[in-house]
DNA sequence: TTGAAAGCGCTAACAA
DNA sequence: TTGTTAGCGCTTTCAA
């Protein structure tokens, strides 16, 4: 730790009036140049741009979006689960590219499944005015932001469809990805899967089970009822609800794992065991260096930034004022064989 | 693609004179209400907040920030490389949990190493009158950025320190912890080891490649210029770079990787090369599942959480008026042995 | 303890 | 083409 100088003396921020002074025209005229609005002489729109320059002037737009019309803050709201995690930060960084040709900054969260926090987040947003909300639904009911968007907030839901509330929402195809996860342990030659999940009461979860029972079922395949295993909030969690899996009186020759995280911990947990060459798994949403493994995780990878890219495209088509039916878009999944998903069955079983 | 209802009629928002109106009171008291100010009587207070609950009222910060004495808007900027790379997102998550237990919402953007957007972003930021910014610097000169402290935007610098500007600054131990890297390799019986990093204008590039230097010199080593690559931006430039260094007429036994997608580049090159378990690695910042692949990665990890922690300390402490000199903080990195950077130089070699 | 008036920086509406 | 006036929603200042 080393200590340098400190702050040096303030210097309020020059105003459209410091501007119009210094240039010598009115007020009104540097509001049309710094809007780019018709009808300033060439002449008048240099001398304004100089003065502009020489007081570093920065329009505020807090007072713009006060006084105009449409009230807009050219700033959007993104309230997702948890923003280090890898697929919620990809879900970001996709918004924030649509976001930024437009010139409109983006405010994020994390809700960290504390469904108080939804409300927060959207509440702290609201009263910043965002033009528009991207949401991952977490809280049981979002029927609290109808009043929201009568009073003009645009909204998109991502990963999960909103509860109480019909809205646009883009989501990954997760039942028919679980299902098609799961035909591939079928395939292979399974017949006792395992199948383990995050918090059950948010639908992607939901979803994807069912395309795990549906495909089971498809295939006259039952299941155990302790090899449905929900509610695995963490890699820890996950870790051991495998190991336990694997330690019981009838344990799976294949998982499917239906988060990034519940899927690591599996993996975690095969190796501990030294099971990760005999228990063949299939994990929903892709992760770094999966390929890398041995054996490689098979996955059926999401594409959060398609998700990303489609959710701003609608958030901002709403925002312009698109009245038109609400839609669903489903964003395909993509089954990635790597090693983990097409080992068979072990003969000790 | 499903459809649903569209949007229904809208209802504008409702403003203090409304809430005022509905409870019977002046604006003045509603004002004394929201902001949670001494000396109004009980009764007054609750109607006001029945009438606010009522009327699902949404204090404009914009319009606070707009009259206040302050200024203050209750929202800082992050400026990061990439929101999508698991070292910026970290980063994120910690200031965005400092900044709740104020009040305070983040708005975040990507540089992408074009240095044009760093610009870009803090113009867009300062234009939204953000409290204060938290900036990985990327372009070669943050100078320009003493206007906007000037006029009251507190500023604080992660990762690497700004240049033509003095600041509070939080960084990784990248020198010490470059040279304990490259110790270990050392350690381990290399003598032919290549430095492989990204960007060579970013100054964490350039301490890391200082770290590697120093410790060969000391240990008394000399190496291949060759062996020293920089201006590796992509994780695939990083690949390719490693498989020509193993290719080449004098191929490294080991390799020190300064960044955590240049890790990844390299570990792919090996395997591609089956040279995993013959060519020590060592990478600079930690990556998820490193340490399940066979060899687990050695690597010199990074605390972001507590670089993000840090800077938002620092960063709310100038907000709230700390005029105390500038500190550099050194956030200490930690070597995680885990197979890959404790191989011996094959015999081949 | 409560309220009235002024004005933050900007744009809408209108006038010259 | 340029300028004047009013007022967005709120807090400050001052008065009752």
């Amino acid at each position: 730790m080393t200590t340098l100088p400190g702050p040096e003396p303030a210097r309020p921020r020059a105003t459209m009036r410091d501007v119009a002074a210094l240039a010598g025209v009115s007020l009104k005229t540097v509001s049309r140049v710094v809007n780019g609005e018709p009808g300033v002489s060439t002449d008048l729109v240099e001398r304004v741009e100089r003065a502009a320059v020489q007081l570093d002037f920065r329009p505020n737009l807090g007072a713009r979006s006060l006084r105009r019309s449409d009230g807009r803050t050219a700033t959007v709201g993104l309230v997702l689960e948890n923003l280090a995690n890898p697929f919620s930060a990809a879900l970001l960084r996709a918004v924030e590219d649509v976001a930024t040709t437009r010139g409109v900054a983006v405010l994020a969260g994390s809700i960290d499944r504390a469904d108080e926090r939804e409300r927060q987040l959207v509440a702290a947003f609201a009263s910043r005015r965002v033009d528009g909300l991207v949401v991952m639904p977490t809280a049981a009911d979002q029927s609290y932001l109808m009043l929201e968007r009568r009073a003009g907030m645009s909204l998109v839901f991502v990963d999960r469809p909103p509860h109480g509330l019909a809205a646009d929402t883009v989501v990954a195809s997760n039942t028919a990805g679980a299902r098609e996860g799961t035909e591939h342990l079928i395939a292979a030659g399974h017949r006792a899967i395992a199948f383990l999940s995050d918090v059950s009461g948010i639908s992607t979860g939901q979803d994807r089970r069912q395309g795990f029972v549906d495909a089971m079922a498809a295939a006259g395949r039952s299941y155990r009822r302790e090899h449905l295993v929900t509610g695995l909030t963490t890699m820890a969690e996950a870790e051991a609800a495998t190991a336990a899996l694997l330690g019981s009186e009838h344990p799976p020759t294949a998982l499917f794992t239906a988060q990034n995280l519940v899927t690591i911990g599996a993996v975690r947990a095969l190796r501990a065991a030294g099971l990760q060459h005999q228990v063949a798994l299939v994990g929903f949403d892709d992760v770094l260096l999966a390929d890398l493994l041995e054996p490689g995780i098979t996955v059926v990878a999401q594409d959060p930034t398609s998700i990303g890219h489609l959710a701003a495209q609608r958030l901002f088509a709403r925002i312009d004022g698109d009245t038109s039916p609400y839609v669903l878009e489903v964003v395909a999944t993509r089954l990635v064989p790597r090693g983990s998903g097409e080992i068979a069955p072990s003969q000790s079983v």
